[in-house]
DNA sequence: TCTATATTTCGTTATGTGGCGAAATAACGT
DNA sequence: ACGTTATTTCGCCACATAACGAAATATAGA
């Protein structure tokens, strides 16, 4: 029960959906979930924490930056059919594409962002 | 959004997922749920008002008793998966077989406590 | 080594939620 | 009509949780 409980929990947060909604099909840096969602870096950092405790996501830190991911195949079965549950009805969502939109940006801007502050160039 | 929430908020707790894992297969009144759960009538009421509204579970009125059962065909398709989901991970629950096995001598011994209550008699 | 950066942990605060009992409501039986 | 019973609503309290900023940690680069 502990860990169905976990699952559920974790999935009873409007920001930890729009969270996993990001990452559908792709790995996320956290900086980079943190730029979408609009929240403190230790809030989000917190969250997922959380979505990681219910093995609903990977996660791998390189170097300073932690990379998150979607649970895979080797999840436990409760995880990934929550997953499939949560994702399916995320993709009508009409926040769940404004965050997509809102990727894509983040995506785009964030190397001009480095850039900037860690070059000091004009770009 | 709001009724994606609204059911993961519905399944995040535990005498909620244990009610729904009574219904499994069958409608109960209100009080035997509350007697299996051991808890308030008012706070099991709360929780049931709160899986109606996520559409997770049915409710009808008959004279002065409550009976719930688990969303059907006509339920949103969100609502349903998301039954789909749960009721399959408790089925190899500890919680809810033994909550299970409490509801059989429930439903054996309420029409002695009705009789008690309602008669007088010594069955 | 020293500094800057990304993340996490900690402490605090505001809000949400689950629990209960008491009171209100609704419906049955006398 | 009246009392009884099942349920719901309300008010309250205890605890959980989400949010933030500050401080701690870890790592890359000068």
């Amino acid at each position: 029960m502990r860990d169905l409980l976990a699952i559920t929990k974790a999935l009873a947060d409007e920001n930890r959906l729009r969270a996993l909604g990001l990452l559908r099909g792709r790995e996320l840096c956290l900086c980079q979930i943190i730029e979408v969602l609009g929240l403190a870096p230790s809030t989000v950092s917190k969250h997922m924490s959380i979505l990681h405790q219910a093995r609903l996501v990977e996660s791998r830190k390189e170097g300073r930056w932690a990379y998150f991911r979607l649970a895979d195949d080797d999840a436990p079965q409760e995880a990934r059919q929550a997953l499939g549950f949560v994702l399916g009805n995320l993709k009508q969502n009409k926040q769940a594409k404004a965050d997509q939109q809102q990727l894509k940006a983040v995506l785009k801007m964030e190397p001009e962002e480095l850039c900037r502050k860690q070059a000091n160039c004009q770009c």
